[in-house]
RNA sequence: GGGCGAAUAGCUCAGCUGGUUAGAGCACCUGCCUUACACGCAGGGAGUCGGGGGUUCGAGUCCCUCUUCGCCCA
């Protein structure tokens, strides 16, 4: 193991032992805690910086997914850590009400026992035993990736403090009556025996069938309609046909009666403008009790509304249906009852004909179970009361969401935003704080009650049902921080409202959109300023990943191989904004290489650099003097300068400027991916391979040279640690700590996050010499020359350049093993480049260049940037281009002119020096 | 059926309010174990910016249209 904080440097970085090593430090030296006190609303300087996790369940197991988001998550939030925020990243998990019930249902059915044998208040408590044990997993699982959550504010949605916050939020709701119970068709998922919101009845894509179904006449038998429909069981509910009323072709029939096949009902034709005239016949059964709009359509026209099917999902006499199930469909499951009431029509001469059918099919979001809309008593929360300031917020920028597309799907559902049905026929949960007497009095109470009913004393019950999960986590931002406790508020003031809200876009509905709603109706603000939606894992097939398709990435397994900090640079990097992420689950090794090879590369950068720099303290930045600089070292400030910005560019704003976001800066900044990169080019191919390598002789020899080199690889390589650091934590906090000068109890974590330094007008002569050293390497390659071959260089065309360039000859021997020379090349055979500003390279090579190939390179050059001039200068000669465009671009255009006239003129000379025209 | 969006190098994507010779990463090809790193170094090829039309001095960028694909909602 790599000992974080040693000063020795291994050849080899092992990342398992040190992370595991390294997260403990941190968390032992509370550097993830954030202090209320420290905040401006807290009586300190700072500003806040909050992010709260999308609460995982507490049944849930660490996937790639998880992954993903907390990574986005722990890069914000160290980096606001480093910019001087009180950094708050407040961690929890949800109680996942159906999903943890279910769980613990199947443990209770090994023993051969179902919930109602134990009894409600038992199989809670058994649950509650099954949550403490294992409902901190995810939560241990996300310090090995590096998650710097302040675990000291853990929180729970079924903790007594956040079950306040719900029952306060219920009682409230309740009282200014947008809390209301309702008898309506609503979503049912017979395997869970519960209802379920709009949100959790899933759409899916089904390949069904329609059913062309004869209903003969009441009257005359001979005759018939037919209706289509998909579900042909639940004609046993049918209470009547219904035609639109402006449909040419039934006009006659409304009124008139039918005799409903195997239940031998009579039902009526009615007019109803719900009915679409062009789908299948234009006619439609209408089946209240088991059809949302058909309930609708049986409100308005006054219908019975049977009930056929129970409520785990067979066919039976439920409710208000005597005599309408024949006793061979009592009891069957209702798809085989379909195939039963199919064969039946068949049989009795009632089908008409099947066609295949597309179309959309709920399913419970938590078991897949095909839902069954089902006629029950639900409590709702009347929602458009709320959606509104939550709309009006998106609309003034109040609060942004990133990418801009979900902006419009965000207002698209609010505007025809539906109520919320929120309870759950469930034991596992927040029990509904209502209670009701037989006298008809009903109260929902903050504190259970200890008397009987008030109004006439006698005895009054708790309804039965929890409410829904999302219910608590809708107060996750105010519920977390304290709400409604005013004794205790100072996390509230400190930390509210939040900054960023990092989550998929699959619950923008579920939870970002009723956060929202619920921050304006319990706070008067909103709970955060932005919404950033990330993309999905996926696999190289673009499916999501999951457990039925076995493509699943466990994160746990990169870490253990490759690293934390290799997962979360390859998540990272990979992920444009708003991008789904693409990863190869069968071939781990190329899909974490690159966050792998990039944690190497640093390592051998920092040990070499600090190798030889050696242990010695250097002076700071603002210490040297930069007069003594050579070309080297104000371009590596520069390039320190373009890289801070850059990372700033592509994080920032931070924060809207003056509580919203003005229209420019609505969907800048959270570039991740951009400012990975950044990061990444500026360590890697800047500073490694340009400026390490400037500094090797400089370091060889001693004096104030040797001073000014060790300083600037010190300060240079710890600005770029410090820009990496939110994305790859653990290796950059091991280099740094053996950075020189280091002090115990210093860490990376907390260091100040890099600020631009002054810049160097002087940064581009060395541009000169980089460029001289690249044109030696293209013609050492297109020659085909061996890289031990001693070359010379003839620098000509321009006399200062050829100065910079030759003042640093020595390191353009190490680069390319090259010597410079002053002036013209002597005739012969040579290999030209010509660089910006007129430089000419001149590499003599007789016998190896073959002079006419040499000058159609260059005849190709000239001849391609003469059509490039032509066309310049066409557009110069355009007195439309010169009077309508911009006197800057006129100019940059002209000053382009001057600039190819020169070069083609300095090639045409060089072509005829080699015997063209 | 309603709404939103995308189509740029082999792949994944940048390209801001129209204005350099359209970029990056990965992949690919060539050469190299140059005393930190082959998980590396150096060099290189590659795009008629989905098709068509329009506006403009000028279009990857704006407008219309067609084609294909994706997402959300019913």
């Amino acid at each position: 193991m790599t000992n974080p904080l040693s000063s020795d440097i291994p050849a080899q970085y092992d990342a398992g032992g040190t992370e595991r090593a390294l997260y403990e430090a941190w968390e032992a030296a509370g550097l993830f805690h954030a202090h209320a006190h420290q905040t401006k609303g807290g009586g300190g300087t700072r500003d806040p910086f909050t992010i709260v996790i999308p609460p995982p369940n507490v049944t849930a197991v660490l996937h790639v997914g998880h992954g993903l988001n907390n990574a986005v998550q722990d890069v914000i939030v160290r980096w606001r850590r480093m910019a001087g925020d009180e950094a708050l990243w407040l961690p929890g998990t949800d109680h996942a009400g159906i999903a943890t019930q279910n769980v613990v249902e199947k443990l209770v059915a090994l023993e051969g026992k179902t919930r109602f044998d134990l009894g409600r208040d038992a199989f809670v408590a058994r649950t509650a035993d099954f949550v403490r044990e294992t409902g901190g997993v995810i939560l241990q699982q996300l310090r090995a990736i590096g998650a710097s959550a302040d675990w000291r504010r853990t929180a729970y949605t079924l903790s007594p403090e956040l079950s306040r916050s719900v029952r306060e939020a219920f009682v409230r709701l309740y009282e200014k009556g947008l809390i209301y119970r309702g008898y309506r068709v609503i979503h049912w998922c017979p395997r869970c025996l519960t209802s379920l919101s709009d949100e959790e009845a899933e759409f899916k894509d089904t390949h069904g069938k329609l059913y062309h179904v004869r209903y003969p006449f009441a009257d005359d038998p001979s005759r018939s309609i037919t209706v289509a429909t998909t579900r042909p069981e639940t004609m046993l509910g049918d209470v009547a046909v219904a035609v639109h009323p402006d449909d040419p072709r039934y006009q006659a029939l409304i009124g008139t009666e039918l005799l409903l096949p195997i239940a031998n009902i009579r039902i009526p034709i009615v007019a109803d403008s719900f009915v679409d005239k062009e789908f299948g016949t234009g006619m439609v059964k209408i089946t209240p009790a088991h059809d949302p709009n058909d309930f609708e359509a049986g409100k308005r026209l006054g219908l019975a509304m049977p009930v056929v099917i129970t409520p785990d999902g067979h066919m039976g006499e439920v409710h208000d249906a005597e005599g309408r199930v024949p006793a061979a469909l009592r009891g069957v499951e209702r798809f085989d009852a379909r195939k039963k009431v199919v064969k039946m029509l068949e049989a009795q001469g009632f089908l008409e004909k099947v066609d295949q059918h597309h179309h959309a099919v709920r399913h419970c979001y938590r078991c897949h179970t095909v839902v069954e809309p089902r006629l029950s008593d639900q409590w709702f929360v009347k929602m458009a009361p709320l959606a509104k300031p939550a709309l009006e917020a998106v609309r003034d920028g109040t609060v942004r969401i990133v990418p801009e597309r979900w902006e419009a799907v965000y207002v698209n559902w609010m505007e025809g935003i539906r109520d919320w049905n929120i309870s759950r026929q469930l034991w596992w949960g927040h029990r509904i704080p209502v209670w009701r007497c037989a006298c008809g009095h009903e109260a929902a109470l903050r504190e259970d009650p200890t008397g009987a009913c008030p109004k006439c004393g006698g005895a009054w019950a708790q309804d039965e049902d929890v409410l829904d999960t999302w219910f608590s986590s809708w107060l996750w931002p105010i519920s977390t921080l304290g709400w409604p406790d005013k004794k205790d508020g100072a996390d509230l003031k400190a930390f509210y409202p939040t900054d960023v809200l990092v989550t998929a876009p699959e619950i923008l509905f579920f939870w970002v959109a009723r956060m929202i709603m619920a921050g304006y109706e319990f706070t008067g603000k909103a709970p955060f300023h932005t919404v950033y939606l990330h993309g999905t894992v996926r696999d190289m097939q673009h499916r999501k990943m999951s457990k039925s398709l076995g493509n699943g990435i466990d994160p746990l397994e990169v870490v253990e191989k490759f690293g934390a900090d290799a997962l979360r640079w390859t998540m990272i990097a990979g992920m444009g904004l708003g991008v789904d992420v693409l990863l190869d689950p069968d071939d781990l090794e190329k899909s974490f290489a690159p966050g792998r090879n990039f944690a190497t590369k640093l390592w051998n950068i920092g040990r070499f650099l600090l190798m030889q720099v050696g242990h010695d303290p250097v002076r700071p930045l603002a210490a040297l003097d930069r007069t003594k600089f050579r070309s080297a070292d104000h371009w590596i400030v520069n390039r320190l300068a373009d890289a801070v910005a850059e990372c700033d560019a592509a994080l920032g704003p931070v924060r809207p400027p003056n509580g919203a976001w003005p229209e420019r800066q609505r969907q800048m900044g959270l570039r991740l991916d951009a400012y990975a990169e950044a990061a990444r080019r500026y360590l890697w191919n800047d500073l490694a391979d340009w400026y390490v390598e400037a500094c090797k002789t400089r370091l060889a020899a001693s004096g104030e040279d040797r001073e000014i080199a060790r300083a600037l690889l010190v300060h240079c390589f710890d600005q770029g640690l410090r820009l990496l650091h939110p994305i790859m934590p653990f290796i950059t906090e091991t280099l740094w700590q053996r950075l020189p000068g280091r002090a115990t109890g210093q860490w990376l974590v907390t260091a100040a996050w890099p600020t631009a330094p002054a810049r160097s007008e002087l940064a581009h002569e060395f541009e000169v010499v980089k460029d001289v050293i690249t044109a030696v390497r293209q013609i050492r390659n297109d020659y085909v020359l061996p890289p031990t071959q001693a070359l010379t260089a003839h620098l000509d065309g321009n006399a200062a350049a050829a100065a910079l360039a030759l003042a640093e000859a020595a390191f353009v021997q190490r680069m390319c093993r090259t010597d410079l020379v002053a002036g013209a090349a002597p005739a012969g055979a040579a290999a030209h480049a010509l660089l910006g500003g007129g430089l000419e390279v001149v590499i003599p090579l007789e016998g190896i260049v073959d002079v006419a190939k040499e000058r159609g390179k260059l005849e190709t050059e000239l001849a391609q940037l003469d059509k490039q001039l032509a066309g310049l200068r066409g557009r110069l000669a355009n007195p439309g281009f010169t009077a309508k465009a911009p006197a800057a671009v006129v100019d940059a255009e002209r000053a382009k002119e001057a600039e190819w006239t020169a070069r083609t003129a300095q090639l045409r000379a060089k072509i005829r020096a080699m015997g063209g025209t």
